[in-house]
Order: structure tokens, then sequence, then C-alpha cells
DNA sequence: CTTACTAAGTGTTAAGTGTACACTATAGGC
DNA sequence: GCCTATAGTGTACACTTAACACTTAGTAAG
């Protein structure tokens, strides 16, 4: 036990919420815990802090190690603290929500978690310590940002028809939009360009594909 | 030192960002550091979260001791995280901004601190820590939130008249409103009741007063 | 008591924005 | 060449937002 203090402090970790969509409904990324407490329950990837590692770095860092994911949109959610949150010792969670575009989809389990898993986000299993509430407002993040910046965009993959990011808003917002007046809000926001190909896809005419004009950024909007 | 941990923890505060109004400005409430580091520089009010006490907890304790200031609405604003942000120690300040009605302006410096002060937020004093970056935040929230909540209320005494709403949504929002689409804007949020009564104000003719009808809560609106 | 002064209070109109709605175009498959 | 499926396009109406000026009710001074 090399680390005292005159006071007690808590252990902080980062937890993330990852998004996705896959066949047409949300998906959450979860890890199965390998270690007790809650030993085999589904969490949110993350854990602990490291003495001189930024809060941000931490969520990646974990991120990749259990999960594999890199390099996605990511930002601070909301910080959690009550004293029973994990019955080993006082925890702060500082939480993360981020998106993955259908691209990159793929993941590994890392040494840390046993398995990694995107399930559909209205079937989530049983959840270990508070992240059922975790991913609770990280929801309705994600659904009240859809109205007001382009965080959509980090859901796609790097091109992409209107139809298929229409789906997105439509599986996001969870009501169906008029195909007109979506086509013309989304290209009144000047964030689109055709790249001037074409995607067959079925025996139908052929969608124009579009990329997003600065795929890293998330705009306000309205 | 009687607290051992097999890896080393940081410590975690809570500062609070306390905006108020006053002679027709915006003001923070600051306190004076009376310790090492930053001793003497002015800095928010927070302290040390005590290991069974919640971090929303902490935030009004260190509040309520150091300023005086209790029974504010207050909500969490974000975590600041830096590794070096706190020359002592690694600290994590979870932060939290908060509202004073004009009727609750009278503070008093309290122990740990050995002033608390408004400050016209365009002519603050030198912050210590990162504390000028949690501000600047915390001003942003409020802006954005007056634009999609009944936020504002939070800053009002229990009753008041529509000149001086208006007023402190011209303040909050920096340009002048429309006295008329004011009035009707405000009063179809049906969140406002005459209480009959009316305010001599001077050599003119006397205003209606009004109060909020929950004045606890934040509504959404739009 | 009359007048001057000051902030309170009150409606209408034009412009702009959002919403509803149906047909044509272009490919593949048979 | 005919069928089928998704891509792609324009207009009319309702509603919301924004601009604008005068009357009312009180105080104070002469």
């Amino acid at each position: 036990m090399p680390y005292s203090y005159e006071y007690p402090h808590p252990a902080i970790t980062t937890d993330i919420a990852v998004f996705s969509l896959h066949q047409q409904q949300l998906q959450l990324l979860l890890v199965r815990r390998g270690q007790s407490p809650h030993k085999g329950k589904w969490a949110l990837p993350g854990g602990f802090l490291e003495i001189d590692e930024d809060l941000d770095s931490c969520a990646k860092r974990e991120l990749k190690e259990e999960t594999g994911a890199a390099d996605l949109y990511i930002e601070q959610l909301f910080t959690f603290g009550h004293p029973e949150r994990d019955p080993r010792e006082r925890i702060i969670s500082v939480t993360y929500f981020a998106l993955a575009p259908a691209d990159k989809l793929t993941i590994r389990a890392g040494s840390d978690a046993a398995e990694a898993e995107w399930f559909p986000f209205d079937t989530l299993p049983e959840l270990a310590f508070d992240h059922a509430d975790i991913i609770q407002l990280a929801k309705e993040r994600l659904a009240a940002k859809t109205l007001y910046s382009t965080i959509a965009f980090q859901l796609m993959p790097e091109t992409f028809t209107l139809s298929e990011l229409q789906s997105v808003y439509e599986i996001l917002r969870g009501e169906a939009l008029d195909k007109r007046n979506f086509r013309k809000w989304i290209l009144s926001l000047n964030q689109l360009e055709e790249t001037g190909g074409k995607r067959r896809n079925g025996n139908h005419r052929p969608a124009k594909i579009y990329r997003a004009i600065s795929p890293g950024r998330v705009d306000i909007i309205r």
C-alpha cells in the first residue's frame, strides 16, 4: 500500500457509452465483466484513471483497451458520484458518450474485459453498477443533440446517401420524416457535398453519394 | 498519513460558479484564498469532497461554508481534470453553476475563505487555478439555457414586474428586446401569474407584480 | 389644479419559416 | 420491353417571428 494520504481519497474511473447504428437499430457497446464485483454482468467499457493522465485520454485509452474502438467522436457526459455506487470503495465515475460510424463497428475484446459486444438499445441485458442510469442520460443527450447540431454525421461512414442519412435521423428521433423536407433541410445546412459517385443498391435507380464537408466537426445549427 | 491505497488516487473537489444580477450587471461570487497555493488570489468557492458525501451535497456545503449562500438553484457543469491544474497534487474538480436571486445577495465570508465578494462579470480579478476556464464555460451554459428553458426565473426574487424580468433577459442575452413581443412570449409560457399587487417605483405608472407559478422548477421550452 | 414627466401597458401587419403532399426518373431483373 | 423498387423533385398553406407607436396611470413641481 505505497500511496498514502492525510485524508481519504476516492478512486476515479471513466465509463463510456458508445452508440452506433446497425441493422436499422440503435446499438450500444458493452463489455462483460471478468472480475468481481458484478462478475459476469455486462457493463460500460471504462476503468481507473491513471495518476498523470487526462480524463479524456483515460476514456479513450480504456475504450481502446477493452473494445479496440479508437478515433471515435467522444464528449464528456456527466460525473456520477453517489457514495454507494460501487461496493468496493468510493468511486467517482466521469462518464462519456461516444459515437461509432457504421464502418467502424468491428470490435475485439481486450485483456481487461472478457468480451465486448454490441447490443440493440431496446434489449439491453442487466447492467452492473449504476450503468443503466448513465446509459439513459447518454441516450437523452444524443437525442437532444440531433435537434440542434450535426452530431448525427458522426454515426455515418465516410460516404453515404441522403436516404441512409434520413434513416439515421428517423431512428434517432423515433419518427418518420418527410423525404422532401428532410432533403431541403439537410442540404440547406451546407455541410454536405456530392462525391460525384452513385450507389447501386438493388434493382432501382442508384443514389447520389455524399460526404460531410468537415467530417470531424460537430456544429451547432438553428 | 492514515489513508493508504495500492494505486495513487487523485483528490476530488467541487467548485461552484454562482451568478446573480445586481445593478443591471451580471455578477459572479468569488472568495479570496487564505492559503497557498494562489494565496490572496480570488477563486470560485469550493473545496474537497468528503469520503461519504454526494457530489451535489459537497457543492452545496462548500458554498454555504465559504459564502453563506444556501437554497440556490444549482446544477452540475463539467468535470475538469487536467493533470497539472493544481500544483499540490492531482485534483479533479467537479464544477457546478448556481444562480442567486436578487433578494438573496447577502453573503458572508466563512471560516475557510478570508473574504467572499460579488464581482461584475466584465471586470473579474485575476483568478486562481483554471477557474477562468470554468467561469467561461458556466457563462456559456447560462446564456444557452436562457434560450430554451425558464432558467432565468432562478435569478428573480419571489415577485417581480415584467419590466424587471425583461431587463434580466436583456442582460443575459446582451441585446435589447421588444417590449410587446417579450410580454406576449413570456406570458404565453404560462409560467407566470399576477399577484394582484402593483409596484410604485418612481413618478410614473405602477407595474403589475408577477410571480413564477413553480418557482423551484426549470422547464424546457420551445 | 394644471402641467410636465416617466415608465407601464397594449395590437396589427408583413416577412419568413415549417409542414403537408404526389408524381417522375432511373436502374436491375425477368 | 415491361415490372418493380428506390431516388429525386416543387408548391401551397398555416403558423411563427419580428417590426413598429401610441395611450395610460402614476409622481412632482409650479
